[in-house]
DNA sequence: GCAAAAATAGAACATATGTGCTACATTTAA
DNA sequence: TTAAATGTAGCACATATGTTCTATTTTTGC
């Protein structure tokens, strides 16, 4: 959105409000007079701006047919961030402007979950919670959260590892213990300091 | 629709077609060649007899303002049909004019799994397919299908018993099996008329 | 400050489009 | 059969609507 004027951005939001009420495209006199421009040629003029900068596209002499190209939903699409366990490190409360819809991953967040805004997707690589249905090439919704209480399933930062887990969070005593759920492998128990909450998990999404 | 007659459900049709292909709704003009009908009047009669039935709403005056009251838009909202095992019959199929997006329950499916039209959902009851790491509560998105290969997970209905189940399907011999992922349970061996395959396991949804 | 580029104004035009009107045909009900 | 109800046809009209044109103003880059 840098590109674009303060006219600009009225239009679109105009366009998406406008079909969010009434279902379809408003008319060129009606962004005319709801974004009180001055002339149809002024509408026409920054309609073929945003089409060229992608904003849009629209049927050539049909009526009401412009198409916005962005989602004008914004609210249930998350970004999958990173494979948890993957080795690079995993970012939290992505800066919004570094999130492409067009290009990054994302999932379309089911609305029975939740709308909430700082959602974020994880691919879960490995099956160390299997015993919590929990599974390989799986998809967790996480909320963005700094800590946990006991029990929770959360995804942790290890900086010693430079890795993420998934795992239940427990604080016993002075060490924090992350545990699988999965008999085949051990808790990790680990200073406080070594650990960095991220996240807990509140869905749970899977492609058979 | 009962009450319609053979033009009144291709102008329907083509309203429906038209929107999916085009996002917008047609002109009178383009119905009237659409549906190979003679006169933009006709064309305006019977969407008014529509109207009065019930089956769409126009704005006056303004182009391309039909909107269709059956659900007719192709998103991925899909409606939550039944529980799974519980007591009622189960619908599959579901005819849309009985599908109310207002009022109905629904999950709107993430768009990686898939927009195909024919999928439903079902919310699950019980803990027969724990192994297949899929739990009480869990949404399971299902494609219709009435028939499954050795090994698919399905939903059945088995009139029998009046309920539908989730299940993985084998047929063995002249025998349906089909078996829960928890050795709780054991297989049920059917008569193949004794079974009604409704559809496919294509994904799941849990809300933690 | 000056030229080029971008944006605005106002009007006019062509056609896309919803609607109305009259006449005629077909179906329905008594 | 006959009259009313329903459905068709064709045309015309009014306006809704996308588009274009030229002139003018504002902004930008040097």
């Amino acid at each position: 959105m840098s590109n674009l004027n303060e006219k600009q951005k009225n239009i679109l939001k105009f366009i998406e409000n406008y079909y969010i009420e009434y279902g379809i495209s408003p008319s060129i006199r009606e962004i005319q007079n709801g974004c009180k421009i001055t002339s149809t040629s002024v509408v026409d003029y920054n309609l073929k701006s945003l089409q060229k900068k992608g904003y849009l596209n629209k049927r050539s002499d049909i009526s009401r047919a412009i198409k916005l190209n962005k989602d004008t939903q914004p609210t249930n699409k998350i970004p999958i961030l990173s494979n948890i366990a993957a080795g690079e490190p995993l970012m939290v409360n992505p800066d919004q402007t570094s999130f492409n819809e067009d290009t990054d991953p994302y999932v379309e967040l089911p609305n029975h979950i939740s709308s909430d805004p700082d959602l974020f997707a994880l691919k879960v690589k490995g099956d160390s919670m299997i015993d919590a249905l929990i599974t390989n090439d799986d998809i967790v919704i996480m909320k963005s959260s700094n800590n946990a209480s006991d029990g929770e399933m959360i995804a942790a930062w290890l900086p010693k590892d430079e890795e993420t887990t998934l795992k239940r969070f427990y604080f016993t005593g002075d060490k924090v213990e992350l545990r699988p759920e999965n008999p085949k492998y051990e808790s990790l128990f680990l200073d406080p300091k070594e650990v960095v909450i991220k996240g807990k998990v509140v869905g749970v999404i899977r492609k058979v």
